[in-house]
DNA sequence: CAGTTTATGTGAGAAAAATTCACATAGGAG
DNA sequence: CTCCTATGTGAATTTTTCTCACATAAACTG
């Protein structure tokens, strides 16, 4: 601070007086006698050598050198108390506008919101299932969820969980289409989550089952719909350990094969930059990791616990 | 004032530790202990229910709540620094960077400078002779003296004073080539201190000497080289009741004819619309108009006391 | 006009905030 | 390891802020 600054609390006097165009208007403003501000004042005066109000009448009329001061006065303790008010804004409080890849929305956010809402009840969220990374720039957008290598430039990214990829098919086809082997698979219909069939193809080849004869196979569009179609009996989709984990844990999708591979991407928290330190994001975020990490994933049935002897051997 | 603000006097404190990073440093630059510094940080984080500085090292390291309240309070009291500083600046001391247009300058200005410093020994004048109304926009430029219309959009603008456009010329040509026709003109060489000729036109449309053929004639430039020429003998020029009035009296201009035109233009002092505040620029143009007024014409010889009468007829 | 209400001013004393002082702990450099 | 220098902290001291009671004066009302 180059310049000396006058006494800051006469100066908050000067300020609410000069607004007030009275000293007892002001004392009851800052809660203090009359006293209290004619004092303040006078120590102000004295401390700039300048006489700041005329007082000939019962009302406090600003002279010019009180005129000149009080906009920046004004302007200053303004930028204080918004600066101060942001701070004790509750992180609790407000709206929050996410994007999320849509299988992970459905199966994995959709079904904790309550554990989210119960937390901080007073945060309405907007969710959008997307995962375009392009929207993670939009101001509509505070955070995003996305399902890719990390590489997405100027923003804020943090790896939030890997998964593990891995066939899926609803208890109901695998009783009337048992599913045993290689060769039984060649008689389902494969459901396709991505575009070009480049998750299926990784797991394959590490089934030994590259050149497996595609008779019959949909690509759904994304994995959300390839997981609901395998719900609905239609298919075998590529579950993962994220977004299918409540569903086997649930026993709605059964895992007929006891080998898992690691998929080429992951999930990723992501924001701009400047939203990083909004308190409001930072519970949101905070919530994300916590829950990730909380979630002890419930003992699945035998077919599910060939999952996890299969990871540790890649490990 | 609509938010409560936390206490100042230790939100001082914080500024300077945040600024310079280190308890100790802020305690030299704000001549206490750094004891007192330390007390004034935790009772500010006491108030404000936040810690501000990480203390991890021997260096103070801002959190990311210290680091959203500084730009503000860095703001805010620069502001009233700034504005206390300016009440305390004598409004008779500093730079001031004028403008001018050239004849005045020279003609009228330079002349009474004297008058100028006198009064005000502690102020700088940068002078500029220039007519570019654009400079008025200029950082480099406080206050402009400009002769045109007066039409200069985004500034602030004051007429200052008319003027009366009559032939002049020096004592030594009128004794050896005497001019008391227009038909003596023809045999004289007219100055111009416009560039197209509009002014000595004017003059000769009123003088019944229109279609008078221009013989010889020069265009100087501006009104001060037209002006200048004519004191040395080169020529009729066309002065006027400013620029020229001092040269009349001093006897180093005579002016022939019994008549003045009211020129088309006028000379208007004119600044930035944040520069009319500045109490500098207000005593240089209070001075500007105060010497107008007190500058009491002297009585002119006989010839320039003709243009008295003119100009009487003509209101 | 007189009386009443309400405004700001002011000195002395009380209360709160700011500061010093002395001791303490700890980080960092050589 | 020692030494230097950093911040922390409680108690005492100093300074600032505030209250209280009295004062003066402007403005209002009948």
């Amino acid at each position: 601070m180059s310049g000396r600054l006058p006494p800051l609390n006469p100066l908050k006097a000067f300020e609410a007086a000069a607004r007030l165009g009275s000293v007892s208007a002001a004392a009851r403003e800052l809660r203090v006698t009359h006293g209290a501000v004619s004092h303040q004042l006078r120590t102000l005066e004295g401390s700039l050598d300048a006489v700041l109000f005329d007082r000939s009448g019962r009302r406090l009329k600003l002279t010019s050198a009180g005129a000149l001061l009080l906009p920046a006065v004004t302007q200053a303790f303004g930028g204080i108390a918004a600066a101060t008010a942001q701070m004790k804004r509750p992180a609790t409080t407000g709206k929050l506008s996410i994007t999320c890849v849509p299988a992970l929305l459905s199966f994995w956010i959709v079904p904790r919101l309550h554990s989210f809402t119960e937390q901080f009840p007073d945060v309405t969220l907007t969710l959008a299932a997307s995962n375009d990374p392009t929207q993670l720039h939009s101001r509509d957008v505070d955070v995003s969820i996305l399902y890719g290598d990390g590489n997405w430039p100027d923003a804020w990214t943090r790896l939030w969980s890997h998964l593990q990829l891995f066939p899926v098919a609803s208890p109901t086809l695998l009783n009337s289409r048992p599913l045993r082997s290689m060769r039984d698979l060649e008689d389902h219909v494969l459901l396709h989550g991505d575009s070009d069939g480049r998750e299926w193809n990784t797991w394959l080849a590490a089934a030994d089952g590259a050149d497996l004869p595609r008779r019959r196979q949909h690509f759904m569009g994304d994995a959300r719909f390839s997981t609901e179609a395998a719900l609905y009996g239609q298919g075998i989709a590529l579950g993962d350990t994220i977004t299918a984990a409540k569903l086997i844990a649930d026993g709605e999708l059964l895992v007929p094969f006891d080998l898992g591979v690691p998929a080429n991407n992951a999930f990723y928290v992501a924001c701009r930059h400047e939203m990083r330190a909004a308190p409001i994001v930072r519970v949101f975020i905070d919530w994300l990791f916590a829950s990730l990490e909380a979630d002890t994933l419930p003992e699945p049935h035998s077919m599910a616990r060939t999952i996890l002897r299969g990871r540790s051997g890649k490990s």
